[in-house]
DNA sequence: ATAAAAGTAAACTGAAGAGTGTAATTTACG
DNA sequence: CGTAAATTACACTCTTCAGTTTACTTTTAT
């Protein structure tokens, strides 16, 4: 798990991997399992060093506070979801499939097990911290925004019907959530089968069909 | 704020308030604000201490523990919205109306504060824990049970077309969740007003009525 | 090769917080 | 009134944990 950010360390210097990267990446490594599973409370540095396989000293020369390193792995995970292409909106090819397409894509998205092991580690914490995950968290709830972006031009252009285009584009992600996200946040439901998530796309794309055009 | 509970303490004994009941109940008060308002690691027992205006021994006189003051407070939490009347469908009303009051029902819940603030005080909990609070919540969710009963009959008896009603009553309520509920409960979202929710109820039996009827 | 940079082990400090012991006070109640 | 139970203040223990110090070893880069 969180193999796709090691990937990312080496992209860097592709040779140069250099004793201090790895022990890096192993720090990191180590705190995201850690607070994904355990908390941030729960878990201590002591566990971090332990399970890093790397001593005390050498956490805090890279990270002088818990704190520093919590928001390190937070910023890791945020930029990394945030480099999410826009979906244009063309006249051409047919709503059905276009929506297709979307609902795939969200799902996607959902589905992969680290944004579920990022939600855990964000959410848990920012249900009580008013300022302090807040901040980074609204603009990744804007996450959505490319999709807001694609109803509004389907409104208008006439390809869907309503006043309301953000307010669709929630309807569309609060379905594909409550079905592939929220269970999985909260009580570690298992994720849908692929057969299951096709009957929920379809289901989805039924929805803003029938009631949008 | 939590008057509620206070009342419930009252009817117990009605005259009967002895000083031990008035301090008990302090406690319980303070403890659940402080719950919620930092969560269960962030709240120390000289917190509640304080805010309760009671010593600390009294404290543990009526808890024997931290968790046990917890346990108290979510148990309290729980009964109280489980005692939720189940909804009968009929044939003999509009499918409209009748959906229009379960959405409306639905929105009274989720809009209650105290709802929000005890989803906050056990899902921030439950985030880290795999049993812990876990099957409280498990029983919990299925506070939507009276719903799936509804869209069962109403599927039963062929007002609504579908083969899955349970799970055109998890796509009702997500569509409600999506915007009542879970933006409220991580980013701390004010609650739409009157006319946003008049308009979300109306979206959502459209989106009954369209896609199943 | 060698000096600078980075890592290690282990003992330490200081703070916070859960829970206890106790002696003195307050309240309930026959 | 008088006694038993509940409450209080407060000092205390014990544990956990973030962060530091020190004396030493390994890696890296020139």
């Amino acid at each position: 798990m969180f193999a796709f950010l090691k990937i990312n360390t080496m992209k860097l210097k592709d040779k140069k991997l250099t004793r201090s990267d790895i022990k890096r990446a192993s720090i990191l490594d180590a705190a995201m399992n850690a607070f994904q599973s355990k908390g941030f409370n729960a878990t201590s540095m002591d566990d971090i060093t332990l399970s890093a396989a790397v001593s005390k000293r050498t956490v805090y020369n890279h990270f002088p506070s818990k704190e520093t390193l919590f928001n390190a792995i937070t910023a890791r995970m945020l930029t990394l979801f945030f480099t999410y292409e826009p979906i244009p909106f063309s006249k051409d090819i047919s709503l059905e499939i276009q929506l297709k397409n979307l609902v795939e894509h969200e799902i996607n998205l959902l589905t992969m097990d680290e944004f579920i092991a990022m939600a855990k580690v964000i959410f848990a914490e920012s249900i009580h911290s008013p300022q302090l995950v807040q901040n980074a968290m609204s603009e990744f709830e804007e996450k959505g925004s490319p999709l807001v972006h694609w109803f509004e031009q389907a409104a208008l252009q006439g390809a869907i019907k309503t006043d309301h285009p953000e307010r669709v584009s929630m309807q569309f992600v609060a379905v594909i959530k409550g079905f592939c996200f929220w269970p999985q946040l909260i009580q570690n439901a298992p994720m849908p089968d692929e057969k299951q998530l096709d009957d929920i796309a379809q289901m989805t794309v039924q929805m803003i069909l029938k009631q949008y055009t």
